[in-house]
RNA sequence: GACCGGGUAGCUCAGCUGGCAGAGCAACUGACUUUUAAUCAGUAGGUCGUGGGUUCGACUCCCACCCCGGUCACCA
């Protein structure tokens, strides 16, 4: 292929250029222009701008921490000035650069820390006083040097050697930061742009510390949980993400096609029932912390690919499980955060157990001044109107409980609740209540006024299990598509004999929004889901 | 899907009642070897989301569309 502007060979065309002619084209912004000319100038210095490995003996932090320990050793505040910390290699990306001629100061920033370096043009050796002239903000460099401390109190590394670890050829969206006498620190126009965060997360993280922040708590989370499990003899399985009939919640699914089978497969909507399959097996204890994917709206507390964590518990009841979570949850913030007492939206919650329960019935009757099972649907019908549902007309009698409970009570709960006992026909996978078969043995553990546990005592009664799947059927026949599918494997397993069982789901992107304060599901999903680019 | 708000330089934003497209940061040139939102002098940088319309003249007013955010609806 030829380019059209320089005649040159090349691979391929970018925007119908050879790339040397892309970067330096007057469509690129000046900033873009400019380091690509740097490439060159580089390896003219004799610089690769794009190195293979650095051998660094701290991470900034672990390098500051040395001479921090170093300084608090020393006896005499006259010692004390003079403290110098033997050389260190330290790397990460300029953040700042302050050049003052003949030196320069710049701070590095890694994954976790921040240390100040000063170049003088006479302490690095040439090809490093060479490549001072062509750094840029958010290069990444690796120095070695002695630290000391500035006259101004800052502990910086003096660089004797410096090392181009790769050059950026895009600017950085940096903010110009403030740190305050308190330490605290101030960003002035910083990366702001939510789409563009959201977009390019790698930008997002790369000048926002505190968004990296957030995605450490969330992989703490994780582990937190993992390791609470495992120190409770659960043993963490997989299951199909592709699976032939989708089940186990009531949800669209995506759905695609596999060629060799030539079978319209979905992705998974929950694992509940795989996991229950897996109880059955003699497997005791289990859980799966995966994605779940629900073809519907994409909002603030919505995101189509989302993070569940599912566990079944053979021969515990809804109650254990209720037990399990209050403790589960505090004891994983204590871990991770140091609190069990957290804010977010403006309401400010404990997570310290026990957690109140509430019994559905009573709730939803203390709030509509109706009795979900002996009110007919007219009734209800017009309650949901008088809420300002104006399709009230349009829904069944398990959407008007439903839509009249959250509307009315979930929306109210702020402190950790368990509502249980859900009419039996919102529950076509949980146990009948013991002595009262018009409810099921099904908890909802409500934070905010939003869902974060769904749980269960787990319906073992294969005839029963049929006999609801056949129910939802016939909705499903009546128009509800999200209605459950007739699971006939899955009868077969209860067939073989499930354990009385107690299982639940909690949204784990949720768990880590009430943690980190979020409000959005964006904030937490590295790469939530956006309508693609038209070009980048 | 409905309503509201937004889309202007690489980033953050201003732009009034229609009259030459602005600032700070970043960039570039120069000065400066302990600075830290470094400083000082200068330079350059634009398809004002897209397409129509009104007008002598549109970033500004009108219409349609696209994208983002918020609220509501949907998602029990």
């Amino acid at each position: 292929m030829t380019c059209p502007q320089c005649g040159n060979e090349t691979a391929g065309l970018r925007d119908g250029l050879c790339l040397p002619c892309w970067y330096a084209s007057e469509d690129r912004p000046k900033p873009m222009r400019d380091r690509f000319a740097k490439l060159a100038q580089l390896r003219e210095a004799g610089v690769e701008p794009f190195a293979y490995s650095f051998d660094r003996t701290d991470t900034l932090d672990a390098a500051l921490e040395k001479f921090e320990a170093l300084e608090a050793a020393a006896d005499e505040p006259a010692d004390k000035e003079s403290v110098e910390l033997d050389a260190v290699r330290i790397a990460g990306r300029i953040l700042s650069y302050r050049d003052l001629g003949g030196s320069a100061f710049a701070h590095l920033g890694d994954r976790d820390g921040r240390l100040q370096v000063h170049l003088k043009k006479n302490l690095v050796e040439e090809e490093g006083a060479a490549l001072m002239e062509l750094l840029d903000l958010g290069d990444w460099i690796g120095v070695e040097g002695p630290i000391f401390r500035t006259r101004r109190g800052e502990v910086t590394v003096r660089v004797e050697s410096v090392k181009l670890l790769s050059k950026t050829l895009r600017p950085l969206p940096f903010g110009k930061e403030e740190v305050g006498e308190d330490g605290e620190r101030v960003v002035h126009s910083g990366f702001a742009d939510t789409e563009a965060r959201s977009r390019q997360r790698y930008a997002d993280l790369a000048v926002n510390p505190d968004v990296r922040e957030t995605f450490r708590v969330r992989s703490r989370v994780t582990s937190a949980i993992r390791r609470w499990l495992d120190d409770r003899d659960f043993l963490e399985v997989e299951t199909p993400v592709l699976q032939p009939l989708y089940g186990g919640a009531l949800a669209r699914p995506f759905s695609t096609h596999h060629h060799t089978l030539d079978q319209t497969m979905y992705l998974r909507i929950a694992d509940e029932l795989y996991l229950k399959r897996l109880i059955v097996g003699n497997l005791d204890r289990v859980y799966e912390i995966g994605h779940d994917f629900r073809n519907e709206g994409i909002d603030r507390t919505h995101n189509p690919e989302f993070t569940m964590l599912e566990l079944y518990y053979a021969f515990a009841d809804y109650e254990a499980v209720m037990e399990l979570t209050e403790n589960m949850v505090s004891d994983v913030a204590l871990e991770v955060m140091g609190t069990t007492k957290f804010e977010w939206d403006g309401k400010h919650v404990d997570l310290a157990p026990p957690w109140k329960r509430v019994r559905w019935a009573d709730a939803f009757e203390e709030a509509t001044g109706l009795d979900p099972i002996a009110a007919d649907d007219s009734a209800l019908k017009a309650r949901a109107q008088a809420t300002g549902r104006e399709d009230a007309d349009t829904l069944s009698r398990v959407q008007l409980l439903d839509s009249l409970f959250s509307d009315l009570v979930e929306d109210q709960i702020i402190d950790p609740a368990f509502v249980y006992d859900h009419p039996i026909e919102m529950s076509p996978l949980a146990k009948p209540k013991r002595g009262n078969p018009a409810f099921a043995e099904r908890f909802e553990a409500v934070v905010c006024g939003f869902e974060l546990v769904n749980a269960f005592s787990e319906l073992n009664d294969p005839i029963d299990q049929w006999t609801r799947f056949a129910e939802q059927q016939l909705l499903r026949d009546a128009g509800d598509q999200d209605a459950m599918n007739i699971d006939e494997d899955y009868v077969r397993a209860l067939e073989y004999g499930l354990p009385p069982t107690g299982g639940f789901g909690m949204g784990m992107d949720r768990l880590v929004m009430l943690l980190t304060g979020k409000t959005s599901i964006r904030d937490v999903v590295l790469f939530p889901m956006l309508r693609p680019e038209e070009g980048a």
